[in-house]
DNA sequence: TTGTAAGCGTTATCAA
DNA sequence: TTGATAACGCTTACAA
């Protein structure tokens, strides 16, 4: 491994000038910033930022924590916060939790061990228990998530209960009478119990009932499917169903589909998330879409704002959304 | 900043007991681990892995540079790497390069400045100068990717021309006879040129000539469905199409419907890559499916020998592929 | 413009 | 079982 006491020796300076060389710093004449820069090239050297890191005492780097990295709900908001970070000079490393508790628990221990600057968590759950809260305070974080947290930890969440019921009132409006809620949770009740909530109450100023809330096996496509046969297997007489996520309600209509269901003449469907595909889809997906782009932003100036020491705000926020309708409600 | 050294005034001992303790060697009495353990709860210790790291000299990171994370491609690769690299004590950050060849680049240097160890660079479209290779030599990596490299190099590619081929006697099989390729780059036709001539080498075979290869504006949904339009609306008479990904293919059936044409009566459509969402679509789509479990775990044991120096093997391997026949190609 | 000295927090080595 | 010492590669502060 080569140094910059090897490169300085080689070229006859001190290692402090080949420092300013590689860092770009001013104050080296340019005949041995010239050397310098030559056996730089000639020996291969590489900086060790280890090296760097203990001695600035910060790496510059944030961590961003998601559930899972094969949707595209999670990739997106990767993207999105990786170019909002970069805006303020911040590199961002994803980790995969695998949307269990103790993964989220591991990616906060893990960016520790990594020492990022800060995390931003995509908390899916989070468990309950008081632990992981004292992690997260030993590192400034900055939460994604479904769940109501302690006022002094910084969290940024999505309009589950508006949004959803904004949702379930466009079915109604188009007509549905027989809805269904898919995204049970087969234990946690509390999981994603905001969405649920907005069924409801869209439901009840409506002055209806709900056909059924349907038990979900994974919050995915597959389990999407899945609890489509099931309502399809068991009969009840459904027109409207507003699924947990629209990677659901994609698994939600190619489900239906399999049964000989159509939709949205049959069956109409919403989703939540406004994931790029759902325009793709045939029909297209109607669905409550958060803006994104805002939650990136706000969940990385946040997030810098607590590094770098200036004022900053505890506590949630709620994005911002609309309600996109295509053709899974259309008359 | 609570170092070791604060612990051990604290406790009453030296650093290096602290050390042992934090990393859970043995030879440190049950009283005096103890009591250090209880400093380190008390102050709120965290380990700095700068330091640690500098010690050591290697970081037990793996960086996996990608075009972009917001498609479930990327993103499933992203998990398969990161489960395969855990299970051989390493751990993955993903960075996303924006398939800009200046930012796979970027992701080589910052694969440097973030001091991985290894680096597994998923590399759509890397410049031909021999520049960014030499690049390369500095940290150990390997390729995964579509173009033709120096046999030095590890590489990972998938079967662009006999998956393409094979996915093109597909349709030709279910009695398409005028076929196009959905594909051409806009500018650097040696882009995925592997594709296009594995379709090329199908026709030619089965006797036929390509009705047309239409351009690519982007190589994602949106992109599909551009073509697809642009198919449409200059008249040639196709009864198949292949694309260049799924991706593509998925906008491209979205956008013949747009024209009120439909597959898989009208028109049949493979794609490349069995991406999660291909079994989801109505119809769901035929495309050729590399191993991606295969080219993960193959991609971290190269990367990992090469890393901790035992054999490794140079050069180019081919990941092993199906085709997966759907409803997009039936009759 | 360049050099000297010191130290960031950790761990390896050797001695007690 | 514990401690003293040195060193990992780099940057900051200050002196020349």
């Amino acid at each position: 491994m080569v140094t910059m006491s090897d490169v300085a020796r080689a070229v006859g300076v001190t290692p402090v000038t080949v420092s300013n060389v590689v860092n770009g710093r001013k104050g080296v004449s340019p005949d041995v910033r010239r050397r310098v820069q030559a056996e730089l090239e000639r020996s291969g050297y590489r900086l060790n930022v280890s090296a760097r890191n203990l001695r600035v005492g910060r790496t510059g780097v944030i961590g961003l924590a998601v559930p899972e990295l094969d949707s595209t709900y999670f990739g997106q908001l990767g993207t999105l916060i990786t170019a909002a970070a970069a805006a303020k000079g911040y590199r961002v490393v994803v980790e995969e939790t695998k949307a269990r508790a103790s993964r989220e628990l591991a990616a906060i221990q893990l960016s520790e061990a990594l020492d990022y600057d800060g995390l931003i968590l995509s908390a899916a759950r989070l468990p309950d228990a008081d632990e992981p809260l004292t992690q997260l305070r030993r590192i400034p974080t900055v939460l994604l998530g479904e769940r109501d947290l302690p006022q002094e930890l910084d969290h940024i969440e999505l309009a589950n209960i508006d949004g959803t019921r904004e949702a379930t009132e466009l079915l109604i409006a188009r007509g549905c009478r027989k809805l269904a809620f898919v995204g049970r949770a087969p234990r946690d009740d509390a999981v994603f119990g905001g969405r649920r909530e907005g069924f409801y109450a869209a439901l009840s100023v409506a002055g209806l009932e709900a056909v059924t809330s349907v038990p979900l096996s994974t919050p995915d496509m597959t389990g999407g499917r899945r609890s489509a046969h099931q309502l399809c297997d068991d009969g009840p007489d459904v027109d409207g169903i507003v699924a947990l996520t629209d990677a659901v309600a994609i698994g939600v209509i190619r489900g239906l589909a399999d049964r000989g269901v159509r939709g949205p003449h049959d069956v109409k469907v919403v989703g939540f998330d406004d994931v790029p595909e759902a325009s793709f889809m045939t029909p297209s997906l109607s669905t409550v879409a958060p803006d994104h782009v805002w939650t990136a932003r706000r969940a990385v100036e946040r997030l810098v704002a607590r590094l770098e020491g200036g004022d900053h705000i505890s506590g949630t926020e709620v994005a911002p959304f609309a309600i996109v309708e295509r053709e899974s409600t259309s008359v």
